[in-house]
DNA sequence: CTCGACTCCTGTTAGC
DNA sequence: TGCTAACAGGAGTCGA
């Protein structure tokens, strides 16, 4: 699914749009738009704008015009197309059917081009101006000091803490498995316990797994991925994996290694 | 304020 | 073969 690494492909991928002008606004699902943001109102203000930048802050990708920002949330099934073009195919726990129904937010540019949101489960949404102080500090570049405050200033569990994107933006399921696994560190330990070895540990460790699964091509090409399944067993010593559910999702670990 | 429980979305798949 | 129920996870809301 869509975690930080899938989404700054997604931005690469928007770039050749910067600088153009958008003529027109595909907007068919209210319940796409959110917070104050409608169809009609998109519709509205859209176009003309022209494209200056597109940010990306954890899971949010940020399209900036000389109008204003429109965020674009792609939860756990959306797909950029541009130009007619995907850059990812095929999404974990998604399908690569292509579906026009599934076009959930389109724009137009006046010199020719696209730019689409094609999510099957509408777990997405695009919004204006949308609130980019509710999130922390991206995890792909958050420096030490920073990321031992956060971990450590909350009794939740470490993997939620890792997945609060208000705390920090950009880890979801997968990444947070990995990271935690490769790390040697029990995702239902109090934030709070690591000591400071683990932290800088931890704090490597979730860089590393960031520009390794990067480049391996998305946060699905994890290590423990493959063990992902009830049942599986861990690839560092062949104990069969925890399945739990922590803050809410699915976790697989190994009882073993990680303390 | 924090944090866990709950809810929403729907395509896919396991199992009867 | 055809159906149902479980499952996936990002994010918002609500209440203790």
């Amino acid at each position: 699914m869509p975690e930080l690494l899938e989404i700054e492909t997604y931005r690469q991928a928007a770039l050749p749009v910067v600088g153009r002008v958008i003529s027109g606004v595909h907007a068919p699902d209210d319940w796409y738009a959110k917070g104050d943001t409608t169809p009609a109102l998109l519709r509205e203000v859209l176009p003309g704008c022209a494209v200056t930048a597109v940010r990306r802050i954890g899971k949010l990708m940020l399209l900036d015009t000389d109008g204003p920002v429109l965020g674009m949330r792609y939860g756990m099934t959306g797909r950029l197309i541009v130009d007619g073009g995907a850059p990812i195919d095929a999404l974990e726990y998604s399908t690569s059917r292509e579906d026009p129904a599934w076009d959930r937010f389109s724009l137009r540019f006046a010199d020719g081009g696209s730019l689409t949101m094609r999510d099957p489960r509408r777990l997405g949404g695009v919004e204006l101006d949308p609130d980019e102080s509710r999130l922390g500090p991206d995890a792909a570049t958050v420096t030490y000091a920073p990321f031992r405050d956060i971990v450590r200033g909350s009794t939740a569990p470490l993997k939620a803490r890792l997945m609060d994107q208000a705390r920090l933006a950009g880890l979801g399921n997968l990444l947070v498995d990995e990271t935690l696994w490769r790390a040697g560190l029990a995702p239902g330990r109090s934030a709070r316990s690591l000591d400071d070895v683990e932290m800088k540990r931890l704090h490597r460790v979730m860089r590393r797994t960031v520009s390794v699964l990067g480049e391996r091509g998305g946060s699905h090409t994890g290590d423990l991925q493959p063990s992902r399944v009830r049942g599986g067993h861990c690839p560092k010593d062949g104990s069969v994996l925890e399945r739990d559910e922590i803050g809410g999702r699915t976790t697989y670990w190994c009882s073993h290694h990680q303390h």
